[in-house]
DNA sequence: AAACTATATCGTAATATTGCAATATACATA
DNA sequence: TATGTATATTGCAATATTACGATATAGTTT
């Protein structure tokens, strides 16, 4: 098997869990993070912040972009990143119910 | 490969790295949906409550678990499942920073 | 004790993810 | 046009995830 059943949930359980699956490896955390501290579109600085090899890294950031997290232009030869704010304020949206819910429970 | 190098990030990368992944399925979102909307220690109900076999809903749970984000207490011969308050609130100051910045670039 | 109920574990098949070397693409500049 | 720079894609090996039938464990009830 190892293939989810996404057809079993509703939309929005789906697309939560897709947007928290982009936000599962410490390398996507760091490149968030890292966008969020400099606050502007950065090119080829992120295969020089992480220690990871650059077809990896760009395959994180291809991850990054499917799930709306990120977006990049063109710049020149090279490709500017920064983090896709309407998508990002949707996914806090998302994650507040799960994540800012009073529980009086036990 | 397909291991993540997380000796090569920060303990609060890989942190919320794990905490994702524990949410980066439909099925635990819901069954996290569920016990925040019935605040309250549940037993059977969530095997009946989602479209999957018992052994796929026990293997969801232990992950759910494991991450701290639910705890488990024997009440007979069953177990009674609800979210851990202390780990839960800690996971809403981990997402904080990185779902609550407000991001001015593009 | 036997039967029932609730949950966990094992084993396994199908699929997904991670990481990177090699290579391709695309633009810039000498 | 040749060379350099930046990023993407391909292909592949190692490992992880998902799902569930079969079975085990543990308490409860008859």
């Amino acid at each position: 098997m190892g293939l989810t059943k996404t057809d079993l949930f509703s939309e929005n359980q789906n697309e939560i869990a897709t947007l928290a699956r982009a936000i599962a490896h410490p390398a996507r955390v760091a490149i968030i993070e890292y966008l969020l501290k400099v606050n502007t579109c950065i090119c080829n600085a992120i295969v020089n912040e992480l220690p990871l090899a650059q077809p990896t890294i760009s395959q994180h950031l291809k991850e990054l972009k499917n799930a709306g997290i990120i977006k990049g232009n063109i710049e020149g030869n090279a490709i500017c990143y920064c983090i896709n704010e309407p998508v990002f304020s949707k996914i806090q949206g998302l994650f507040r119910p799960i994540l800012s819910t009073q529980n009086k429970c036990c």
